[in-house]
DNA sequence: GTCTATAGATTGATAGAC
DNA sequence: GTCTATCAATCTATAGAC
């Protein structure tokens, strides 16, 4: 923890990191304070209290992070506009993939913030629910419009559910892929990479699938809910 | 809380069910002696600890849940045996989830149990880690062993990492099952079983597809560690 | 803005009577 | 086996000096 940033920042980052390995509830304001090299009572001057802390964590990078992955999949989609033709699945799966990647690996804020967003993906605390709850939402509604671009013959129920399909796929990756590198044995960085290249495939294949002969109700034809 | 069963018995279920709840962490004693309707110190006297209480309600309901998947998947071998082919893929796949849920309805207890078992296996807390470690294992083993018959062609590797995204898209189909269920917002059973039937498209589509042409190093061709 | 000191609540665990 | 009573540790949050 550099003590060369103001003592908000290095709250923050220490409150990733912790939160990250410890989950919301498990991690103590002393064990964050005491990470960032600051007073216990600092959090509560310039936070207020311990859920407004996790809140400002997700407000500081949630925006470039999304704006990442809209962004790679705004470029598949502006090509294909310019050639005159639909878009291609694999290609907007590449998109999303390699942007939430990338930027995942683009410095060791992020990869901590990768780290809670996918504990947080499952983490059933009220708190973390509340802060998080907006979080997918407009990325996956991004990637679900791109999507139903490239895959016209999908009704919007089936491909809704193909897609959420396809983001168990990707966070099991990232969670093995996490364990492996938090848990000591090295998968070394060709495995991982290796590992994207079959996600890609498999999400490619179970996406692009002929759709599902309608056997009787139609009834399930509009989106989830959520 | 039926009072007719044994002390003991109304602990597990009472642990079973606030761990699902609450998680490990933040599922206290008081709570779960409280729902139990049994004195607090009866935790420590029946268990010893809170570790052991949750180690207890994992094995109470191990053995029976990963016997009835493999069973299923054993079924699909056999008879397929017997026909002197193959096994089918989408058998072995529509098999493992079927058992699953089946299982997973069996009764109040098994839908808790299953609850928890969705929470523990993205809980990173210590404890659950190591009540939950060997738990996916045999499963997970009896599972690869079987689909390796049917996809000859995948090399183990592929293989390995295909399974753990379907695993991942079948994770996923029980989260937002849970979370719909619980959140009120009833989703209505025909739903539930829409979404089966479209997992199994899914799931099957991506196992099934070709094999990765592979792009130079074959040094990636032994499974993963765990 | 940063510190010490502490209030106030809750936790897991246990001693000892019955 | 079950109970009451309580210990010791831990937590979040805050009051008030500097």
């Amino acid at each position: 923890m550099t003590l060369s940033s103001s003592t908000r920042e290095r709250l923050l980052d220490a409150a990733e990191e912790i939160f990250a390995r410890e989950g919301y509830r498990a991690a103590s304001l002393r064990a964050i304070t005491t990470r960032a090299v600051v007073n216990l009572a600092a959090v509560n001057y310039h936070f207020g209290s311990k859920p407004e802390l996790l809140e400002a964590v997700f407000t500081r990078r949630l925006q470039a992070m999304n704006r990442a992955r809209v962004h790679g999949l705004a470029l598949v989609l502006e090509s294909a506009r310019a050639a005159g033709r639909p878009p291609k699945a694999r290609k907007l799966i590449e998109a999303f993939v390699e942007a939430t990647l990338e930027h995942a690996r683009s410095g060791p804020g992020e990869r901590n913030f990768m780290a809670l967003v996918l504990r947080s993906l499952s983490d059933t605390d009220h708190t973390v629910k509340r802060a998080f709850e907006d979080f997918m939402k407009p990325t996956f509604d991004a990637l679900r419009a791109a999507m139903a671009e490239a895959l016209p013959a999908l009704a919007a129920n089936e491909l809704w559910w193909r897609l959420q399909f396809a983001l168990g796929a990707m966070i099991r990756m990232h969670h093995l892929a996490l364990a492996a590198e938090s848990g000591g044995n090295n998968p070394s960085q060709p495995a991982v990479a290796e590992a994207i290249r079959l996600l890609t495939d498999f999400v490619h294949a179970g996406l692009s699938a002929p759709p599902a002969a309608r056997s009787g109700h139609a009834a399930s034809a509009q989106g989830e809910p959520s």
